[in-house]
DNA sequence: GTCCAGGATGGGT
DNA sequence: ACCCATCATGGA
């Protein structure tokens, strides 16, 4: 449980400006029907979660105006005086939670003109590349992931989280942080041992929290390097991290618009699906249909993967 | 019961 | 550079 949180006063808000081609109910019907949904709550198309920007906590509550602003309502603090700077903050990290700060116009462009993308971006129009903006979150979600369903997956974010995290109550619901790195570097595999995952997992997220917390491996240090090519040369050193966590961190956390999981399966059953194949496309057969795609790939894969719902 | 899941690793050819 | 068993469990 987090203690000593503050209320903040109801008219104490944040108000954020959205872009274009963005639809609140679309990316609130994303977050929705994710497997990991339990860090937030939507209720009355408003969503409540946990913030922690600058070592201090907020909870707040989003919600739409007008579909042209967002309102971020703070009603608990961990500290009794917000500053501009924690404003700012919690703005930022909702705008890159959202990927509000970019013009996905010539995507659309470029999905109109295209057979398979036509449909998508129709039938989700203002859907925005939802991502994990806390890299230790992306790490672990990513290797929690790896080659198991999503449901088990979700399930075994959720033991981590309830396992590991802190929690406040409010009105009758419990709202949860992701573990903090130092937390669990801090850990024994032993004191993993009632979450189901593999042992090696186990050993990857402590590894990967040890990293972060002997300072070794931020967010910063990563986007510092710039070209994708060497942050994936830089992320698969880490034990437990391959290809596809690093193109999965890339485009989830870091944001590079032309990386995607060429290897998920989520993705590729999505192709089949779409292309209606009988078989599997090849690897080959994936990289030309995404030359076609070219600086808008993790769109192309992030509209794709809804086909599956 | 079988096969597949938002893979990665270490060992072997 | 490719190939393969292994991991650990749940869903379909």
């Amino acid at each position: 449980m987090i203690a000593n949180l503050y209320e903040t006063g109801y008219k104490d808000h944040i108000s954020i400006k959205l872009p274009t081609e963005f639809e609140y109910k679309v990316n609130l019907n994303f977050l929705k029907r994710q497997r990991d949904n339990f860090l937030y709550q939507i209720e009355q198309e408003k969503i409540t979660r946990i913030i922690t920007v600058d070592g201090e906590t907020f909870f707040v509550q989003i919600s739409s105006h007008n579909n042209a602003y967002l309102t971020v309502k703070l009603l608990l603090s961990s500290t009794p005086t917000i500053t501009e700077k924690h404003r700012h903050l919690i703005a930022q990290f909702i705008s890159d939670w959202f990927d509000l700060n970019r013009d996905i116009s010539s995507f659309y462009k470029l999905a109109k003109e295209d057979c398979l993308l036509r449909h998508l971006v129709t039938s989700n129009y203002g859907l925005r590349n939802i991502g994990i903006p806390d890299l230790f979150e992306a790490l672990c979600w990513a290797v929690i992931g790896q080659q198991v369903n999503l449901k088990f997956a979700g399930r075994l974010k959720r033991e981590f989280v309830e396992s590991f995290g802190k929690s406040i109550e409010y009105n009758g619901t419990s709202y949860w942080t992701f573990p903090s790195y130092k937390k669990i570097a801090a850990l024994s595999k032993q004191q993993l041992s009632h979450i189901k995952m593999t042992e090696r997992k186990k050993e990857y997220i402590i590894g990967i929290a040890q990293e972060m917390a002997n300072n070794k491996l931020t967010k910063e240090k990563l986007i510092g390097l710039g070209d994708p090519k060497l942050i994936e040369k830089e992320l698969t050193k880490i034990h437990g991290v391959g290809p596809w966590t690093a193109h999965y961190v890339l485009m989830r956390c870091l944001r590079y618009p032309t990386v995607f999981p060429i290897d998920d399966v989520g993705l590729i059953n999505a192709i089949k699906h779409v292309k209606k194949l009988k078989q599997k496309p090849t690897k080959q057969q994936i990289e030309e249909l995404f030359y076609q795609w070219k600086n808008w790939e993790g769109y192309a894969a992030f509209y794709l993967w809804q086909s599956l719902y």
